[in-house]
This record gives structure tokens, C-alpha cells and sequence, in this order.
DNA sequence: GTCCAGATTA
DNA sequence: TAATCCGGAC
């Protein structure tokens, strides 16, 4: 098959992905406070800090009581160290992500709250990776950016094609295939709908018999020739 | 025991 | 590139 060939039945796989997961996402997908329009970019940021590697469901639980006790960068710049670990513990990694919370806070004190649009400026900030980043751009300047985690990483590699490396931030091609997937007039929505297919569908243990793509899907075709499913 | 809307450090 | 952080749900 040529190149040129290779790339259109890649994008009409990419289409397809695309419509059955927004068809999806209106029946099923999940609703979070963060999710909502007119939130502050702090609290957009805040959610994605709590949201790391912490299930969407646990923090749903505790992020209202978060943002009530620390409702923005000052009060958080300001807190004592020991009760924003006494917060944290609830969820996990509170160690670290109370001392990197903070200086997160502090340097957005500094900055005004206002965050770079400048992609390089933006990681230069504390606890800013690439997956943050990434929300910063989707959410709050509205940017098709993908929200690459493990999630997302486990649909797109069984649906489309396995990685490359290790480590799904620094796989070009599974860089490229989730920017490709997110780059529509819904990117919000598709990123959405894509974590929520992976948590409640393409779990680890996948649910392929509820599966709105599978007729498509890598996988479910090396599942039926192995007789796994 | 595995897994979770990752980032940092060596 | 790999180890590490962490509690909670399943």
C-alpha cells in the first residue's frame, strides 16, 4: 500500500473513532465540577493536580471541600504545610503534592494567575508537566491538545497501533496519533469521552462486548483469532 | 494483588 | 530510562 493510501485509512479510522466516541459520550459519559464552563483557572488546575494518578470518582468526592478550604493561588501560597498535608492525605502522594502545590501557588502569586501561553514558559512552572500543560491549553485556551495519560494511552494503543517506548510522553507516534484523535471542533468533548471509554469500558480487563468500536479495534481482532474474548 | 486524568529526580 | 510517591477502590 502507498504512503498517501496508508495515511487516508488511518484518517477514515480516526473519523470513525471520533463519531462512535461523541455518540458514546452523550449516553455515558461522566459528569465532574471540573468539567463544568465559568471555573476559575485555578480550579481547573487544582482538579488536574488532585486527578494524578488518583481515580476521577475518588476526587470528585473530596475537590468541592478543597476549593472551598483553598479558593484560590493566595490561599494556597499562604497555607501552612502541615494542614495541606492534613488535606491531601485522603488522596495519596500527599508528600509530595503538598510541597509541590505550593510552589506551584507561590510562582502563581508571582505570575498575577496568569498562565503563558508560551508552551516552554508554561512547563517552566512548578508541577506544570506535559500532561497539565496539555489541560491548561484544552481548557482554558481552548487549544485541540490531548490529554495523554495511561487512559487514553490504553485506548489509543489497542484501538490504532502499540507504542514505541516505555514512556507514552516521549512516543512520537503515540504523540501524534492522540493529537490527530483530539484535533476536531469537540476536542473537549473527545478528550472527555475518550477517558471515560477507558475507565468504564477499555479497562484494563476491556469490555469488548459493550464496545462501540471494536469492529475496528486491534485488539478485539487479535482477541477473536486468539478465542480469548 | 492491581490500578488510578503524572511529575520529578537521579 | 527507571524508581518513587500514596491512599483507596476493587
Amino acid at each position: 500500500m502507498s504512503r498517501s493510501k496508508m495515511e487516508n485509512v488511518a484518517d477514515e479510522k480516526v473519523g470513525f473513532f471520533q463519531a462512535k466516541l461523541l455518540e458514546w459520550y452523550k449516553l455515558n459519559g461522566r459528569k465532574f465540577y471540573w468539567r463544568k464552563k465559568g471555573l476559575s483557572s485555578y480550579q481547573y488546575v487544582i482538579a488536574e493536580v488532585l486527578l494524578q494518578r488518583t481515580r476521577a470518582e475518588t476526587v470528585a468526592n473530596f475537590y468541592p471541600q478543597f476549593i472551598i478550604e483553598f479558593p484560590n493561588w493566595n490561599a494556597l501560597a499562604n497555607a501552612e504545610l502541615q494542614r495541606l498535608e492534613d488535606y491531601l492525605r485522603p488522596v495519596g502522594l500527599y508528600r509530595q503534592r503538598s510541597v509541590r502545590l505550593k510552589n506551584l501557588a507561590i510562582e502563581m502569586v508571582k505570575r498575577k494567575g496568569e498562565l503563558p501561553k508560551d508552551r516552554k514558559e508554561l512547563e517552566s512552572i512548578p508541577f506544570m508537566g506535559q500532561y497539565i500543560a496539555n489541560a491548561v491549553e484544552l481548557i482554558i485556551f481552548k487549544e485541540p491538545s490531548p490529554l495523554v495519560d495511561v487512559n487514553m494511552a490504553r485506548v489509543v494503543e489497542r484501538v490504532f497501533e502499540p507504542r514505541k517506548l516505555a514512556d507514552i510522553r516521549y512516543d512520537p507516534q503515540l504523540q501524534a496519533l492522540s493529537y490527530l484523535i483530539v484535533n476536531h471542533k469537540k476536542a473537549k468533548e473527545i478528550n472527555w469521552a475518550i477517558l471515560d471509554f477507558a475507565a468504564l469500558v477499555c479497562k484494563p480487563t476491556p469490555l469488548c462486548s459493550i464496545c462501540p468500536v471494536s469492529i475496528k479495534c486491534n485488539l478485539f481482532k487479535n482477541l477473536k483469532v486468539n478465542n480469548l474474548d
